[in-house]
DNA sequence: CATGAATGAGACTTCATTCAT
DNA sequence: TATGAATGAAGTCTCATTCAT
């Protein structure tokens, strides 16, 4: 209630970090970090370059603050897998592979772990970061996921670190082939992601 | 015989791109190629800047020279590896796929890959020649081979292009973690390689 | 009232680009284009290197900016020169050399051609512009005085274009010398004006 | 006889200062002093760059030299001009014009002239030279020939150095349009040069 | 809060000149 | 004498960042 009350110029203030932001990650997406210009970025958020930095402290910021939004409901949302949802392995399996699928699969989500990759040999803790908070969280709840179905006698006993690898790895090269170099002709991603379950659980050796 | 005495300056001449070529892959990979400037290539190939440009037009030259050095050996493997070792598509495969571990894991090999992606954004076209000469044809020796397996009876017939995500999504995933984002206390190669080989050829589930 | 008291800093921001242009104008005529920094005409402008970038994209722009300023009001007034004043042929050539006398021999006036002839080589449409707009202009001028002199039974019916030449050249003569050869010790341009038009009027051959 | 016995390698490296000069003049008046690398001249003389620094301490002194080579026949034909051929003033004079003209008309031979303008700003003592051995003497000729032509009774008693402006001025207007700002469509030189003496002999003005 | 003019450090690239062979 | 590889100084241009308004 009291939220509402609050003057519209107000409010276009407070959302200026996350135009700003969102503008940043447009830019550096299309761009990369070091060819994205400050001035971009500005334009790009409807403002004036020097703008920018009433909110921001230099451009390495605007990418860290950058990161940090974009993992963090990833991660929470992670996390709420990783711990939920157990009671039936192979069909939540199935739902974690269609979800990362169509995910992956959008370019504006994918921009973010585009951009990680992309700046990851300037700035360590950048890729640190992301690693931690998305991509062992990811592997992690696979990992569990994976350790509840052998317990539940579903799934094979077999190293669930490779599961991860498995099922996440897939999707990982479809993204990247068809975000960051180009390819352009791949089936839709659900038709793939079932490709992948398929074989996955199924194994690839006739018995 | 005198003719076979190449003089010393002569010889240091002809190697200077390949020595170049070392020293920028060095310098790239170390900082990313925007970060990394020509003074260090320079310095890390024991020349002066000026020099650089009598064998390279550009930075950008340098960048592409080196993409195209570093791929040719790689496709021209992957070539043959799809053309040949189809009697025992079982077997061929497991070695694959520890080579392909083997040689990701390395950072020096990794290094250009890891470089194409970071400089994607900016060079769709080296994105695209890395991604039909590396990528497509390596993701392509492996359909071929599921296919001549499917024939020989040995392999499940299911869906070759998701075989082959299957197959190398999981290097990529060991090899990101460790050379992008940091990882290190991972299990060793041919560890993972096999964990990987066992779950993709008998599958998850149990029957 | 109050929009009319235009605010400092704008003025100063409107006033850049001819602040800039004056000191190009200057240095470009000290020391050639080539020889010229930027740096240079930064200094003379008062400003830092990378502010004649906001004004200019290249040391280029900012010669062809100079011509085409210091040529438009020259331009103009051959224009009017070559529309107006027909009277009286004979005086008004007599003014014309006259007049062209002084502007030549005013270094600040001769800077700009004498900028043109030495970056002629480099600058072929430069060039071309130079003599479109000036010389011919210039030439023109007097070959319609001339033409309407004979008109008038005023002057001899002869070849208009050489009568421009001959009107012009003897000027240019002077001006060179004084101006790109280090002449110094020359009789003031009246006086100069004055010898050539009583020759060129009477002839130099006794009768 | 002597000279015959010479071989004739030795021939050539005794040739190779002249080539070299012919080789930069065509490189000078292509780009201008600034824009001729010492690459190009080399090239030009179908030498090494470093061949060039043989015989040459540097790219100024390049210039010197070949102004000196270039002024020195010119010179002492112009210093021949002035003491001989007085026997007949006027027909002198139509003589000095027209092969003056043709000179001047010829692009090869206008190149030197065209280089010291151009290099003047930045080479004053190279202009210094040019003005006296060549300008000065030309327009000295001219003048001592109308001195005799007055002693003659030929020429009207009027200022000689007017004279020497006039009747060189508008060869110079021609040349420089033609050569440095690229006019394409004037008339031959000798119906050029004709129109002028008709007009400098007879006067603009009708009696 | 917002602007946009201004700075200055630094990048890439060029090229006259030198030098080992 | 001749080469061509190499240097290093210098120049143009860019852009993150600051600051007066």
């Amino acid at each position: 209630m009291t939220r509402a009350a609050v003057p519209k110029f107000r409010r276009r203030a407070e959302a200026r970090p996350d135009e700003i932001l969102d503008a940043a990650l447009a830019v550096f997406t299309e761009k990369g970090f070091d060819a994205a210009r400050v001035d971009d970025i500005a334009a790009a958020a409807r403002l004036s370059k020097g703008a920018i930095y009433l909110y921001f402290d230099s451009k390495e910021a605007l990418l860290r603050g950058l990161i940090e939004r974009e993992v963090a409901p990833v991660a929470a949302q992670l996390k709420a897998l990783a711990e939920a949802g157990l009671d039936d392995p192979k069909a939540t399996l199935r739902l974690i592979v269609l979800t990362a699928m169509r995910l992956l699969n959008d370019p504006r989500i994918f921009a973010t772990p585009r951009l990680v990759l992309s700046v990851a040999p300037r700035f360590a803790e950048v890729a640190r970061f992301y690693r931690q908070r998305v991509v062992d969280q990811a592997l992690g709840a696979v990992r569990k996921l994976h350790r509840k179905g052998v317990g539940d006698g579903v799934f094979r006993d077999v190293d669930s670190d490779a599961v991860g690898r498995l099922v996440m790895g897939p999707l990982l090269i479809h993204a990247m082939r068809r975000h960051v170099l180009g390819a352009e002709d791949d089936p839709p991603p659900d038709t793939i992601a079932k490709a992948h379950l398929e074989i996955l659980f199924e194994g690839l050796v006739l018995k």
